[in-house]
DNA sequence: CTGTAGCATGGGT
DNA sequence: GACCCATGCTACA
């Protein structure tokens, strides 16, 4: 209301009053201003009956027969069209609708005047200030932009969006109401939050006199048009539109597509932007849709999930500083090409032309870029023909992914500066913010989270077997491995294994480690075979399977025993030492016990002698030389035995497992070669090996199984030593021969490095490239890819201009050769002799 | 020999 | 089956 001396919007009435109100909306948005008598008569519901009854368009309702004024603005809230024909008032149209709601589908045409109050859209704006070399006539893509009706004219604001335009930092979120009721009252439709949060309002209720109805506008896939949905007025009704609730405060960082995601009828309001629920929308100066917008929207409906910007408040405030509008364009996890030495970023299709300028030239042209630090990079965009479409790629991005310490598997984000319209380049590590619906994100040694539990993949938490220690590790924000698609990158990408997060290293297992979790496959009835005494079992057609860790040990009767942990409440039970105990055990499976059968019955194993029990390296994990030395088995696992190890632990899927598959065997060897590498047949192929065999395969594992089991017997019958000294170092070691699966631990006895014998030409001293890291598809040729560590106080063989690969298998066959005359020497434990394979595993202390 | 540009290929959607 | 797109391949500088 207002005092101002006005003329009654009214033509029939054109009074003068200094008292006026508000009557139905123009399509200018403002409001009628309407004198006291023609207000009350608008309020009443009686004005078109009052002013228009010699007009025509009068028709009747063909539920209750009530006449309703058709064609009149004042109007045209009160009926809805009916597909059959004939209208509906809306109080009949409101039981059908509530009992029957479609919001695919909403009643047609009502709200359509407001099509031509939507205004142009800001992204129509000239992209010449983002093109680097200044103004290029260029057009978007016309499907995606030029829409058939482009009607931006007016420049209304929307009277039931809540603008939240004092600060990025508070959004405000609305329900879009399409043409306003004239009776409408302009509400809150949400409550608008402090310090960023974010919340939820109820939607509009379209206060039509007894008409309880909320409408809203949602954008119809089928009708491509905005549309009014109906719901009924209570709260219950928002979860069945899928508006999250009003209770529901989201945090800084919910992303807002995510929040959007949720709400398909949502839009946000950020500044001067409105974003909705189909891809975030952006509008001018009065926000007001337009079909350039919805073309826009369109588009980006288009956009697979995994292109939808995930942009959080904080970013949005990152980005903006300022509180210029940010409109969020697409995002991109960065594939390994894209984050690669080419510097080339393969633009997603539509995006690309969406939202960049068009270009008809393969050359492309410059784009001004400036990252979230406010510099300028300038990329080159472009395209490559390619079976009949294009390939969209940025040229030049290395040096801004590493500015922003980007590699594969982040994400970059293309956002819009208004109004200039300055494309805005952001990053985020993958490890920062899961994405929502992007493809899927593995979390490596637990199973695929579902999409959008964001809580499993921002914290997983994975239980690592590790010798008997069951060891959870809270995976958080660690062990997130982007995936462009639905099992790929890590699964389907099989030519491509590696992993080269630096998060992975969290979950590795030691060799070590791996190998104790090895269990015989059950219900297979192994062969037995002897080698040099000792019996060896054979699995001639499966491989090994992972058991549950367990502890081995004697018990007070000196017969061997195994100790296991019970899953669930984490007491150790005893089972015989032959006992197979599968991965998944918990005391109901104890049938060797049935007094200790339950979790609620006692445990036997002491802390003191699970102390004793426990490996040393697994006591405390973090300790530093400790994990020097399991850096070094891990190491030496890796890279020294992959020949015989990877034959060990096989069964791809299970995260630490290598093939032997791809062996690459040394220029030196040809065929007949009869050493050790070329002698080896992949795992689970190739020839058996019987009890007799001499082979130069058999012949050192069966010495070094030997001694190998002494020490461990040795070992288990004097609980204090396994407590190692700095002096000595155990290395187990799973050999698959042929097929069959014997288990080893070798020795690698420290010596000064003075005394170290032996050592190559061309050795040098280096840090592995491979620790840390788990490459299941190792290629020598690649390892100088791997970024170097220096601290795992690994020795290892290499020469320049040969194969990394070559040296160690050449030193693994040394090495055997080695060790067995070191162990028919008798020198296993003697000082002075190095009984390696492969490389020699050094504690930092000893140089 | 190395790095790059452009195209080709093939798996995934 | 068409399209997308990650990356391999190769000619070339």
């Amino acid at each position: 209301m207002s005092a101002t001396m006005e003329v009654c919007f009214n033509s029939n009435c054109k009074e003068s009053s200094e008292k006026w109100k508000r009557g139905w909306r123009r399509r200018t948005g403002e409001y009628a201003h309407l004198c006291d008598p023609c207000a009350s008569a608008y309020e009443d519901g009686k004005f078109c009956e009052t002013f228009h009854t010699n007009a025509s368009g009068w028709r009747c309702c063909e539920s209750c027969g009530k006449q309703i004024h058709c064609g009149c603005i004042v109007s045209f809230h009160m009926f809805v069209l009916l597909d059959a024909g004939g209208i509906e008032c809306l109080t009949c149209s409101k039981k059908s609708y509530i009992l029957t709601p479609n919001p695919a589908w909403p009643p047609p045409l009502h709200f359509l005047p407001s099509h031509p109050e939507r205004m142009k859209d800001i992204s129509m704006k000239t992209w010449s200030g983002i093109a680097a070399s200044g103004p290029v006539p260029w057009h978007q893509a016309p499907s995606l932009f030029n829409g058939p009706s482009i009607q931006a004219n007016d420049q209304l604001k929307m009277p039931f969006e809540v603008d939240v335009s004092d600060g990025i930092g508070r959004y405000g979120l609305s329900e879009r109401l399409s043409m306003a009721s004239p009776e409408m009252k302009q509400e809150p439709s949400c409550e608008r939050l402090a310090n960023g949060k974010m919340r939820f309002g109820p939607p509009e209720i379209l206060q039509n006199g007894n008409i309880g109805l909320k409408v809203k506008e949602q954008y119809c896939p089928f009708t491509s048009d905005f549309m009014p949905i109906y719901s009924r007025n209570d709260t219950s009704s928002n979860r069945s539109l899928g508006v999250a609730s009003s209770s529901k405060n989201e945090t800084d960082d919910t992303p807002i597509s995510s929040i959007l995601s949720q709400s398909p009828s949502v839009s946000i309001t950020v500044g001067k932007q409105v974003f909705s629920s189909s891809g975030l929308d952006s509008c001018g100066e009065g926000q007001i849709r337009t079909e350039k917008s919805r073309g826009d929207v369109r588009s980006r409906n288009q956009l697979l999930p995994r292109y939808r910007p995930q942009i959080t408040n904080e970013e949005l405030q990152k980005i903006s500083g300022d509180l210029k509008c940010i409109t969020p364009l697409f995002e991109k996890m960065l594939t390994a090409s894209d984050a690669g030495r080419i510097g080339r970023l393969v633009l997603p299709k539509k995006c690309a032309e969406a939202y960049f300028p068009s270009i008809n030239q393969a050359e492309g042209l410059p784009l001004n870029v400036q990252d979230i630090k406010g510099k300028e990079w300038v990329f080159q965009f472009r395209f490559w023909p390619n079976n009949n479409s294009r390939m969209y790629v940025l040229e030049g991005i290395t040096p801004c992914i590493q500015s922003m310490q980007l590699q594969a598997g982040d994400v970059v984000t293309f956002s819009r500066l208004e109004p200039e319209g300055k494309l805005i380049m952001g990053g985020r590590k993958a490890s920062v913010v899961p994405s929502f619906d992007q493809g899927e994100v593995n979390v490596i040694g637990s199973e695929t989270s579902s999409p959008g539990d964001a809580n499993a993949r921002n914290k997983s938490a994975d239980i690592i077997s590790v010798n008997g220690h069951m060891k959870e590790k809270v995976l958080e924000d660690k062990l997130v491995i982007p995936a462009k698609r639905k099992n790929n990158y890590i699964n389907a990408k099989s030519k491509r294994l590696r992993i080269e997060n630096e998060d992975m290293m969290e979950l590795k297992l030691t060799y070590k480690e791996a190998q104790s979790l090895i269990r015989a496959p059950a219900k297979i009835v192994p062969s037995s075979s002897i080698v040099d005494g000792c019996e060896f079992e054979e699995f001639e057609e499966c491989e090994p399977v992972i058991g549950r860790p367990t502890l081995f040990g004697i018990d007070h009767s000196g017969e061997k025993i195994q100790w296991v942990q019970c899953e669930d409440c984490l007491k150790w039970r005893k089972v015989p030492a032959n006992a197979l105990v599968p991965s998944k055990w918990t005391c109901s499976d104890n049938a060797w016990d049935l007094h200790r059968s339950t979790c609620s019955s006692a445990e036997e194993l002491t802390n003191i002698l699970l102390e004793q029990l426990l490996p040393a390296m697994n006591k405390d994990p973090r300790n530093k030389e400790e994990s020097s030395e399991r850096d070094a088995d891990v190491t030496v696992a890796v890279e020294g035995h992959d020949t015989l190890a990877n034959s060990t632990i096989q069964g791809e899927g299970k995260g630490l497992i290598a093939s032997s598959e791809n062996r690459t065997k040394h220029p030196c060897h040809r065929p007949g070669c009869t050493c050790i590498v070329c002698l080896q047949p992949p795992s689970g192929k190739g020839t058996k090996h019987g009890h007799s065999c001499d082979c130069v395969v058999c012949t050192p594992l069966r010495y070094r199984f030997r001694t190998l089991m002494e020490r461990l017997e040795k070992k288990q019958t004097e609980p204090s030593s396994s407590s190692q000294t700095s002096h000595e170092k155990e290395l187990d070691v799973d050999a698959c021969v042929g097929s069959s699966t014997v288990k080893c631990s070798l020795n690698v006895e420290e010596v000064p490095s003075s005394s170290h014998v032996e050592e190559p030409k061309g050795r040098i001293s280096s840090a592995s490239p491979l620790k840390g890291q788990i490459d299941l598809n190792i290629q020598p040729e690649r390892e100088e890819d791997f970024s170097p560590r220096s601290d795992c106080g690994v020795v290892k063989y290499s020469q320049p201009g040969s194969s990394d690969r070559f040296f160690r298998q050449q030193q693994q066959h040394r090495s055997l050769e080695s060790d067995v005359i070191g162990n028919l020497l008798g020198k296993q434990e003697g000082v002075g002799c190095v009984n390696i394979i492969g490389c020699v595993a050094l504690d930092k202390e000893s140089g």
